[in-house]
DNA sequence: TGTACATCAGTGAACGCGCGTTCACTGATGTAC
DNA sequence: TGTACATCAGTGAACGCGCGTTCACTGATGTAC
């Protein structure tokens, strides 16, 4: 970082705007290094060289690795949640294209958000993975509120009807999976998003028929 | 590494015998430790200090802890091979309890195994989480053609039956997670198991109603 | 307004540590005669 | 059968390296008067 007075026409920053677009910078390093690794490999040197800073300069911002995978988890999550809410707030004609078109647009935008969610999910430290977990209960949670109020489902009890939530996150994580690593035998991105809404349909279908044949 | 003469009534080992002895040794305190850590984060020196060896003396049975890696795979992943071909030979009159509880009875033997590829599905190296995601398909390959050989199931197109396999699948692999991480909030064993047998009857019945409602 | 002092983000040297890997070795096991 | 030699799993010292963390520091920014 260097120390130089506001130069030409910009306006000099203060202190804490500098402060806070290091703190930037180190999150923003770290989501571009998890591309090729896990967070519980990369190390603290490995982040501040990314982010244009001396090691010990890191301090100044988070007390440990630790720290600064909460404050990812927290900024991630946060991306989770706003996807979630705002698939609520737009109930198309069509609930299930309307929740994959979101789902699809919001992957792509923030990628980086939820490779580090997949990825850590399991194989990372247990507090990350806890949060993680947490907010995807808050997920099927949400979707469970969704499907209780729709009145042909009104026979379900609500065990039921969050055991059919769970089957949709479920689909729809291996969709985000699908949609973040372009792996050709999974086809095409257009093969996944008509997977993800056949999926669906299906677990529709099924909730359909559940205890209703009388 | 003692090397003594056979003592008591024991016969003692041949060469090659004890170092096939070691050879389990390392990937089983692998597999052991594990438990606490991504498989990325193991060094060389903690396998070796808890298989009780010098750790030159791991370059007589691996080239590399990502040789150790692969060897691990290939293990768990022949796990997980046997339990699908056990699943297939025992067609019960419940097919759909019968496969959950299969699953149950592996997760709950080979534990440790389970873990790792769940583990390293994703966070892992690539050569790992590559070699898992070809048993995976090799399993929602198997599953699609046990559908596929469903009389009431003559109406759907392969790509259908796969679609459904994976929902399948999805939910099986859910299923393991929440068996290995006996997590209160996601209730006991047997409301994992209730649950994993209801997704899989509500996708059972959302194929019944697939493309027929005619 | 200018001056004197406090704050504090970032610096750079230094540390001890566990790591993967090399190397020459040891001594029990295996083999040829 | 016994003897002489080869094999090789495991040893232990040593190496250079990147790591997290400490410390005293610098100098621009902020504040009090």
């Amino acid at each position: 970082m260097v120390h130089e007075r506001s130069h030409s026409s910009e306006v000099s920053e203060s202190r804490s705007e500098r402060k806070e677009r290091t703190r930037q910078a180190l999150l923003n390093s770290t989501l571009e290094l998890l591309a090729e690794k896990n967070f519980s490999n990369l190390s603290l040197r490995e982040v501040t060289r990314s982010a244009g800073i001396v090691p010990t300069a890191f301090y100044r911002h988070f007390g440990s690795m630790d720290e600064l995978g909460m404050s990812l988890v927290e900024d991630c999550t946060r991306t989770l949640r706003q996807m979630i809410r705002e698939a609520r707030r737009n109930p198309s004609a069509d609930p299930i294209t309307g929740t994959v078109d979101t789902l699809v647009k919001n992957v792509r935008e923030h990628a980086a958000s939820f490779r580090f969610l997949v990825r850590e999910r399991y194989g990372g430290a247990s507090s990350v993975s806890r949060a993680i977990a947490t907010t995807l209960e808050l997920f099927t949670h949400e979707l469970t509120i969704d499907l209780a109020r729709q009145p042909a489902l009104s026979s379900f009890s609500t065990d039921d009807l969050e055991m059919a939530a769970e089957l949709m996150v479920a689909a729809m994580l291996q969709t985000i999976q699908d949609l973040l690593k372009p792996d050709p035998r999974r086809g095409s991105e257009d093969d996944v998003i008509y997977r993800a809404v056949r999926q669906l349909r299906l677990i529709v279908l099924g909730m359909m028929s559940w205890k209703s044949p009388s």
